[in-house]
DNA sequence: TAGTTGCCTTCGAG
DNA sequence: ACTCGAAGGCAAC
């Protein structure tokens, strides 16, 4: 199956996948295999073709944020040359639409770890506690559910190398599996509120709220910081703050979350609305970078 | 060869 | 309100 992308519908399919937003998928030749709430499939880009196999057209566009106006989005975004060139360098890299309970564990697991590793605990989570799944001859697994993660111990979840993590994952399923938490519904209530809600389970700060915020329930105004995007703006926003705060934080490596507050707050106000699309365009390109 | 740094940070003590 | 240090482990240097 295949759909011609119309000038409207700009995508760049290898920088979306692989910009470090998901975590569970893999390039074979020129397919990008992935496992999306429970169903294994494969797309490809040829120019201005999609190609894809054993997927939904909706599903597979709800997914990739084809209907999201890019054109709209980076006439918003485009507020000085620094922008405008990562913007220019990965023009068509979407935000996905991830399933918010995959999303939130993922970015659990990511604090202080880096993509590779990330990818590594959660391919580990998908085959001890997920169901495998053959697809092309290749072996899937589905994302641990809620239930199955509340009923692991913290030990055996920790076998997948989670180290610290791994109490903040499992006590997150409990209070997800008991139904205290409906992810669901955080996709229909404001950032604010949906933030708000993160912040109770454990393994959750600001950071982490704002990822999950952004990447899975359509927050596209959040602004998550972390140590690439604190970079980028010490390196090309310094203007925007007093000397001494640019000096404080560069000398640490972590922030406070007041100094985190801070720098999402500016991003946000500076960037408005699609705040989100500008953080992870800046976010990648300062990461190509080297 | 062994040691250090860094990683899409959070939590709790003081 | 703040600072500080600990918390897997692995890859890159």
């Amino acid at each position: 199956m295949s759909i011609r992308l119309d000038p409207l519908q700009t995508l760049d399919l290898d920088s979306t996948l692989c910009c470090g937003q998901a975590f569970r998928w893999d390039k074979h030749g020129e397919w990008w295999y992935g496992i999306v709430k429970g169903k294994a499939f494969k797309i490809r880009q040829r120019s201005n073709r999609l190609e894809f196999e054993n997927v939904e057209i909706g599903f597979l566009k709800a997914y990739l944020g084809l209907d999201d106006n890019l054109q709209e989005v980076y006439s918003q975004i485009r507020k000085d040359r620094h922008v405008e060139q990562a913007v220019e360098r990965f023009r068509g890299l979407r935000i996905l639409r991830q399933d918010p309970w995959e999303c939130l564990i993922s970015y659990i697991c990511a604090t202080y770890k880096n993509i590779a590793s990330i990818k590594g605990m959660l391919l580990n989570l998908s085959r001890k506690f997920g169901d495998k799944v053959t697809f092309d001859g290749l072996g899937f697994y589905t994302f641990p559910t809620a239930e199955k993660l509340a009923r692991a111990s913290a030990s055996e979840i920790s076998d997948c190398s989670l180290g610290y993590r791994a109490k903040y994952v499992h006590e997150t399923a409990v209070t997800v599996h008991e139904g205290k938490l409906e992810l669901e519904y955080l996709v229909k209530v404001s950032y604010e509120k949906a933030k708000a809600e993160l912040l109770n389970l454990p393994g959750v700060g600001l950071k982490v709220a704002d990822c999950v915020s952004l990447f899975s329930l359509g927050k596209f105004e959040a602004f998550p910081v972390d140590v690439w995007v604190k970079r980028a703006l010490m390196r090309h926003y310094n203007l925007h703050f007093p000397r001494e705060f640019i000096r404080r934080i560069s000398d640490k490596r972590s922030l406070t979350n007041s100094e985190y507050g801070r720098l999402n707050v500016f991003g946000r106000e500076y960037f408005g609305g699609y705040a989100g699309y500008a953080q992870e365009y800046l976010y990648h390109y300062e990461r190509m970078q080297r």
